[in-house]
DNA sequence: TTATTATATACGCATATATGCATATATACA
DNA sequence: TGTATATATGCATATATGCGTATATAATAA
């Protein structure tokens, strides 16, 4: 019995999980753990063109994961939910354990 | 000062992430939740033809996300890490919160 | 050896994604 | 009004992704 019912859901959270599958969308998430920043901001903090910035803000905010203030000209953005904080601490933990398992592996070839 | 140096780390967990980002293989990996399964058994778990599944098992592979064990004819695979487990519950986490905020925003445009 | 079952992969196609450039929009100020 | 600054977006292009069909590989049995 396929949990083909499921679908939708498995599709929504493949779509969340797509907007966390770019490495600037990653950065501008790490951007934002230790408070608000505007655009100008993260495009000094990448180092990409701001249209760049501005489309990976565009799909962070699509999606949910963050949110907008405009303060004048300028508008501030930040994370919308702390667990997107987790998930992506989650994340690192896998990768350094796949790291660290290679690196195991690395050694025993090395015999 | 921007976090370039780090850029070759952001770039691994992207792929991680991506590898996570479509519900086909969201579904493999929540077979895989209750233990070891055969291709066979994906192929009829999911309801896609072999050679999308297996395509699918191939990227999950390739990325260390699952490990296999051959038993005569058959292959079974396993989660590597079950850190992936916890990973896609807070992503589950994350989704409901939004679908909770969601139905909060449309509760108060009804008014 | 041949045949059968289970799994993996090459190819072509359609669609999606990220990017850079240029331009549009919005706010503030003179 | 006009100008300057901050941000968003339309367009064209290059690359990546998922799929179906067909075929290749591996293990087992006859």
């Amino acid at each position: 019995m396929p949990d083909k019912y499921n679908l939708e859901l498995y599709k929504l959270k493949a779509e969340l999980c797509k907007t966390f599958s770019d490495p600037k969308r990653l950065m501008i998430i790490s951007e934002l753990r230790s408070g608000e920043k505007s655009v100008g901001d993260l495009v000094e903090a990448l180092g990409s063109p701001q249209s760049v910035v501005s489309r990976h803000l565009a799909i962070l905010r699509s999606r949910g994961v963050v949110e907008t203030r405009r303060d004048g000209v300028c508008i501030y953005y930040r994370l919308a939910n702390s667990k997107i904080v987790d998930a992506c601490d989650i994340v690192h933990q896998v990768l350094l354990d796949q790291i660290s398992r290679n690196r195991e592996i690395a050694e025993k070839l090395k015999v």
